[in-house]
DNA sequence: TGAATGATTTACT
DNA sequence: GTAAATCATTCAA
């Protein structure tokens, strides 16, 4: 435990900050709590403080798309470096963004699954709302699901693979991920809609800010909780 | 070339 | 509680 957290992280660059990454991604996803994601797009800019997150651990999981150390056009970002987007699209409508970890060919990423709207609340309004919709939709509804969280932050494939530590010198439209406050309490629970996965479907592997009002839902019966400090 | 399948959200009963 | 929406991606042929 010598190595400082996520969140106190501190540097010129941005490597310090990327070695946190390169990490295994069961100890990286928890310390991604806390950060925030920020969205610079050409409409404007949003962001939100994660405040739920996913592992998913390359290979040996199956409940990842890297199961097996299957390389595909979709997946080559989560091969990348760290501290990269892995940015896809599920059911046909719904994108998903993920913070890739670990070292180069290990194809393991962060799922964000929620946050804590921030800035530009009126604009993922905008995004968020559905035709013949009058009233807004509550600030915990927003970005409460990874397929929310995108669609509030217009975060959509051309960010795949793209630099989430690199400011300096990026397009107009980029993602930014930057340090924050670390939740006071995490809880933990089995990953969410991959029952398909078989025992790893089992794995304790979701990770959340226990005190947040923003996560996608709210364990019925989860005991599992450890203290951050 | 074609069939099957989702790391989901939303609306409806 | 259930079901529809909707298509990129994957894999078999």
């Amino acid at each position: 435990m010598s190595q400082p957290s996520l969140q106190t992280a501190s540097e010129p660059g941005t490597s310090l900050l990327r070695a946190k990454f390169a990490r295994d991604v069961l100890d990286v996803a928890p310390e991604c709590l806390g950060m925030v994601l920020v969205a610079h797009t050409s409409s404007g800019c949003t962001s939100g403080r994660i405040v739920e997150v996913e592992a998913y651990r390359g290979p040996e999981d199956r409940a990842a798309h890297s199961y097996g150390g299957r390389r595909t056009a979709r997946t080559e970002a989560m091969f990348g470096p760290p501290g990269h987007a892995y940015v896809f699209v599920i059911y046909g409508i719904h994108h998903h963004v993920n913070i890739v970890t670990g070292a180069v060919d290990e194809p393991r990423a962060v799922l964000i699954r929620a946050l804590e709207p921030l800035t530009g609340e009126a604009l993922m309004q905008t995004r968020r709302g559905r035709p013949g919709r009058v009233t807004p939709l509550p600030l915990t509804e927003l970005c409460s699901g990874p397929g929310k969280l995108c669609q509030a932050l217009d975060i959509d494939r051309r960010f795949n693979g793209s630099d989430l530590l690199e400011s300096s010198g990026a397009p107009v439209e980029r993602l930014e991920l930057r340090p924050g406050c670390a939740p006071r309490r995490v809880g933990t629970s089995p990953r969410i809609g991959i029952d398909y996965a078989g025992d790893w479907a089992g794995k304790s592997w979701r990770f959340y800010d226990l005190d947040s009002a923003h996560v996608s839902r709210t364990p019925h019966s989860s005991r599992s909780r450890k203290e951050t400090h």
